[in-house]
RNA sequence: GGCCCCGUAGCUCAAUGGUAGAGCAGGUGACUCUUAAUCACUUGGUUGGGGGUUCGAGUCCCUCCGGGGUCACCA
């Protein structure tokens, strides 16, 4: 069944599409020609201007770009095109074009229309530099209407817009649309572009190799998630994608890499929030002969460096605080952290038990049975919020750490940072478990801790035991959540508004 | 998954339980330098779906769908 208008705004979109078919004019040709951009057309004329008037009205143009605003007047058209590289206005006089044409534009073009515009470049009374039209083709026609939106230039030439399209669920669930409108939408994903090609700059420059390693996994491992599960037809085989890159990578260090990092996609099947969408951009990298403190300076960097590159400076404001990345990160132990912040030390209570009982005593709610590792970890859920400026918060509990090397000086923790930003976690680093024997053995741990919880019952993987028995250096590991930091840099306040297509129900009537 | 809130024209939003409206967009007409153009007239609705209460439901109740917020989950 072919597409059929679903309301009068459609129905009349349908039959200027058939007007033009029936007067010759194809609504979707196949060719395009364009010598300028619209900035470029407007530069060269601003240029020309300058020397001579005369002659910079005598440059030819032809421009391509969406019809974003129309004035239709009884003989004279004013309408404003874009294109990647912004807005140039048209005018068509009825005397410079066939008057026949004229009428047919003038009953058929509509916003969102994308054309090719031929012309002139001139100067009009109110001063905006314009193309004066003398051929137009329309390249494709809109059968839908956009949402409308009107924009006002300021005195102080900030824009004012009117009707905004703010429904949120219509923006991602037609991103397409929201993009066409909404110019500060655009501008997020080249920002989110230019992160990441910072990123890639940044650890290029440092000498990290960047690498690819599967999505599809046997065994999944590195982080404690709920997996995607699939299955390969062919080789009849049950397949993970990953939830992280981290055996991999380390696998890669092995092989005698000094330094690796990927950049790509995870997949969690966990819940949404304003922070976690099922899939997501992360970045690992990994470096031999170094340790957490290492990792630590490499963060530190590596946030100064994307700052920089997109902000022009080492500070930016996010959910109305100044952050300033220029600075040392502060940096406090978890325990310090959680004693300033709720009265506990945590290591005053060696059992679950006990500790959970001094955490409700400070009124704080807890989910029973948690083990003693989670029940820390909830404790820095409380400070998390608090933890504005970038902060290190160095040294967890082993038991929520099995991939991170034990502190010589204290076995129950290891040698493990979180680093926070905004009350927003964005990033994860330890010095790396290189002993086989001890990663056994904390395998074995695992599982046997998560056997009475089966939902989060996670394999070991044997190969990656393999590898380690090779030999692996030392070496520290850092993970950041890419999207979190496009968030950052956006002052976005939630994941969605930084991915392209977030995920979203289906919704199966096709309103 | 729990709790709270929301869903009305293409878009942005109104409407004590009592005839579903406005602005923009669209249409017709006027207008050869407009730029939130202006002026006149005007089309457009299964009020997310289904059920119920009521003389009467956009409004109250139940349920389903979708979204937002929040909590939980997330080494």
């Amino acid at each position: 069944m072919t597409w059929q208008p679903n309301n009068p705004v459609e129905q009349d979109r349908f039959d200027k599409y058939r007007r033009l078919v029936e007067a010759g004019i194809s609504p979707f040709p196949p060719r395009v020609q364009r010598t300028h951009t619209a900035q470029q057309a407007i530069e060269l004329y601003e240029q020309a201007e300058a020397q001579s008037v005369d002659s910079a009205n005598e440059i030819q143009v032809t421009v391509v770009g969406r019809i974003v605003r129309q004035n239709v007047k009884g003989k004279i058209y004013f309408g404003h095109i874009e294109d990647g590289s912004g807005r140039i206005q048209l005018m068509i006089r009825v005397n410079d074009i066939d008057q026949e044409f004229f009428e047919l534009l003038k009953q058929n073009l509509d916003l969102g229309d994308f054309v090719q515009a031929s012309g002139t470049m001139m100067r009009t009374k109110a001063g905006e530099v314009s193309v004066r039209v003398n051929d137009l083709v329309i390249l494709a026609k809109a059968l839908k209407p956009l949402p409308v939106i009107k924009e006002r230039v300021r005195e102080d030439g900030t824009v004012e817009r009117f009707g905004a399209f703010s429904d949120v669920e219509e923006r991602y669930r037609q991103r397409y649309a929201d993009l066409a409108v909404n110019p500060d939408v655009r501008e997020i994903f080249r920002i989110r572009a230019k992160v990441i090609r910072a990123l890639q700059n940044f650890l290029d420059d440092q000498g990290f190799l960047e690498v690819e390693t599967p999505i599809l996994q046997p065994v999944y491992g590195g982080a404690a998630a709920r997996p995607f599960t699939t299955y390969h037809n062919q080789l009849k085989q049950e397949l993970y994608l990953r939830i992280s890159f981290e055996l991999y990578l380390k696998r890669l260090l092995v092989g005698g890499y000094e330094g690796v990092y990927e950049i790509g996609r995870d997949f969690r099947n966990e819940g949404v929030s304003y922070k976690h969408n099922p899939e997501f951009t992360m970045m690992e990298v990994y470096q031999a002969y170094t340790d957490y403190y290492g990792m630590m300076t490499l963060a530190e960097n590596l946030m100064r460096t994307i700052c920089l590159a997109v902000k022009g400076t080492t500070k930016l404001t996010f959910k109305g605080n100044e952050i300033d990345f220029g600075p040392p990160f502060a940096r406090y132990t978890m325990r310090e952290l959680i004693r300033e912040h709720t009265g506990i030390d945590y290591a005053e209570y060696p059992t679950a038990e006990a500790l959970e009982s001094a955490i409700r005593e400070k009124g704080i709610d807890v989910r029973p049975n948690l083990n003693r590792g989670k029940l820390i970890e909830h404790l820095l859920e409380e400070v998390e919020p608090t933890l504005i400026q970038p902060t290190f918060v160095m040294d967890y509990p082993i038991e929520i750490s099995p991939l991170a090397k034990k502190k010589e000086d204290d076995p129950t923790h290891v040698e493990r940072f979180e680093f926070y930003v905004g009350g927003m976690e964005f990033g994860n680093a330890f010095t790396e478990l290189n002993d086989p024997f001890d990663q056994e053995a904390r395998f074995i741990e695992l599982s046997r801790l998560y056997r009475e919880d089966e939902d989060d019952a996670n394999p070991i993987d044997e190969d990656y035991l393999n590898a380690m028995r090779y030999g692996m250096p030392p070496c520290g590991g850092l993970g950041i959540g890419v999207d979190r930091l496009v968030m950052l840099m956006t002052d976005r306040h939630t994941i969605r508004e930084v991915l392209l297509f977030p995920h979203l129900r289906t919704r199966d009537d096709s309103r």
